[in-house]
DNA sequence: CTGAAAGCGCTTACAG
DNA sequence: CTGAAAGCGCTTACAG
């Protein structure tokens, strides 16, 4: 217990002296890069564990090291399917020592130059609206990038990891699932943003609905640009009203998806005799809800696999790719009794 | 556009070059401990926005100043509950230059030394599993570290914060509430968890829970141990087929509450003339399910705002403290259909 | 008012 | 096989 004095100042230094060796043989232990006499390196490592040692990270990130800190940045921390993701993603890092930084997008341009302080050794970027020259910035300034195509990416060049999670044919396969039920009028439900976020057609998941809908010669209609929940219901409700019923909904999400059901029901419709409706990230929500709610899902442990995967390879050995890498995820249409 | 090589590498020399002074005088400006000559001053500010400059903060680190991070150890990042928290911190944290780095709680040992490496400027624990002897070896290593009370934390000693974000008194209401209304067979449902990390008498849900009941010399029944929601459920319909029928059931948190009132109806009770249920965390459940969910609702943005307050106290005068800071906050019991 | 220099805790090229 | 030394990008006590 002679380690209850403040562990935070235990050095290099005091190892060595603690196993009678000098520092660069520490060192070297703590690396594994050169052969050290086995009696060294064994009172080195007793010297370590006697003194709970752990090297100074900020200390070996100054010498070109990796601060084993990645940074992932999100437009919605507080949605369940980000939680689910980063709780993933944590248990992966964990293994490989890295530590996951979170952080909203922030809008302003400042931003991107906190993020340059050197400080991480890749960033995941899970956000639909931090600005693509943005991105294209920190790639070009050499840092390990990977992206999870929430949008449309094509335009990004350089090396990066690309992660296609299956927006867009997981909302194609959406409105097919609804066409062969015999839905013909089509309600498609953005989501709610107080800061004007919505989606437009880089948009995955719109796209994917508009695309499919256009296959089929639908002509379908979009609810956008609420900034509450109950705002959003409000339309659904007035669009009803006006005598737009429309035979099938989608949600951006489940409690998007949710509101719209709710709307409809209040308005006497039944769900799903007179009108379908399906979710997007099979959250929690599905299940109790009533009736159940049909809902896309999202593999996350596969993103979370890949997102470190990619990241591990990036920052190992980014000089030695010549292109993006790339990877294709499906999604799967959850069936409940919405539909 | 000269700022396209990569941004990574400026740094104090080129900005001292490119202002056509002293390393010194760079940091002074910066750092605004010493007066500089107003002109250049000037020509600092100019050469730093024009090369886009950022001090590289492993090293400010490196020489005792703040790292600028902060460590939030949470046991269910998974959870809506957390997700909102940690938006409402990232906000606040990103105006004082801060990021937030997130951790699920790590039983191993080694997460402790992990933690040392002098990388965080403070820690945030939310987590009702980190072992309080680790927490206390934490304090007295000198590192700022604040709580949120999900347990019971008076046997830490020493210098940190406390947030008692109201879990013992929103539980008594919750028993209170139901007592009022004639309720008098309580049923507690104790939380999931795959890793046998349930609730035991120190968790203040299950304490203000059992206290109340003692109160009113009622007898109630908890339900715990359980790995899955379906075995909860399993042990729930159990519970009702073998006779023990509650007249009010208090799930740990609104999913466990909901799976509970989805036992009872599937068993033929009705939501709310026979059985009252209320949740604990106040989601987005509540709104979907049918009934609709009463549930305690915690005040998420006050409390991060007194966790970034109290942090931020810590980190800048920790010393200047004799003892824990404290805040106790409300709960408030939002009542919906379910009661 | 200001600069040269030491040093934070590391890593590793260099010279034995 | 191993050590002394330079240097990563900063900060600030010290000496003008």
């Amino acid at each position: 217990m002679e380690s209850k004095k403040d562990l935070r100042t235990i050095t290099r230094k005091d190892i060595a002296i603690e196993a009678g060796v000098t520092e660069t043989i520490v060192s070297y232990v703590i690396n594994g890069n050169r052969y050290v006499k086995e009696e060294k390196r064994r009172k080195v490592e007793e010297a370590i564990a006697r003194l709970n040692y752990r090297p100074n990270s900020m200390a070996r990130a100054l010498k070109g090291k990796k601060s084993n800190h990645i940074l992932f940045i999100a437009d919605d921390i507080k949605g369940e399917y980000f939680g689910k993701l980063i709780s993933e993603i944590d248990g992966l890092a964990y293994k490989e020592d890295y530590f996951i930084t979170l952080c909203a997008d922030h809008q302003d341009e400042d931003f991107v130059n906190r993020i340059y302080s050197k400080f991480f050794d890749g960033i995941v970027i899970g956000s639909a609206s931090f600005p693509l020259h943005n991105i294209q910035r920190l790639i070009d300034a050499g840092i390990p990038i990977v992206l999870l195509e929430i949008r449309d990416y094509s335009s990004i060049h350089g090396v990066y990891g690309l992660i296609n999670t299956g927006l867009y044919e997981g909302s194609r396969r959406v409105v097919r699932t609804l066409y062969e039920r015999g839905r013909r009028k089509l309600l498609f439900l953005d989501r709610v943003s107080t800061s004007g976020n919505w989606s437009s057609m880089d948009d995955w998941r719109l796209k994917g609905f508009t695309d499919q809908c256009n296959v089929y010669r639908l002509e379908p209609v979009v609810v956008s640009g609420c900034r509450t929940e109950d705002e959003l219901s409000a339309k659904v409700i007035d669009l009803l009203a006006s005598g737009y019923v429309p035979d099938g909904i989608f949600g951006r999400n489940d409690p998007i998806a949710l509101v719209g059901m709710q709307a409809c029901q209040k308005m006497g419709f039944n769900v799903p005799d007179d009108i379908s409706v399906i979710g997007f990230d099979n959250t929690r929500l599905c299940r109790f809800s009533s009736p159940t709610l049909s809902s896309v899902e999202i593999e996350q442990s596969e993103i979370a696999r890949w997102v470190m995967d990619m990241m591990m390879s990036l920052i190992d050995n980014r000089s030695s790719f010549e292109k993006r890498l790339e990877v294709y995820l499906d999604t799967k249409l959850v069936m409940r009794e919405s539909v």
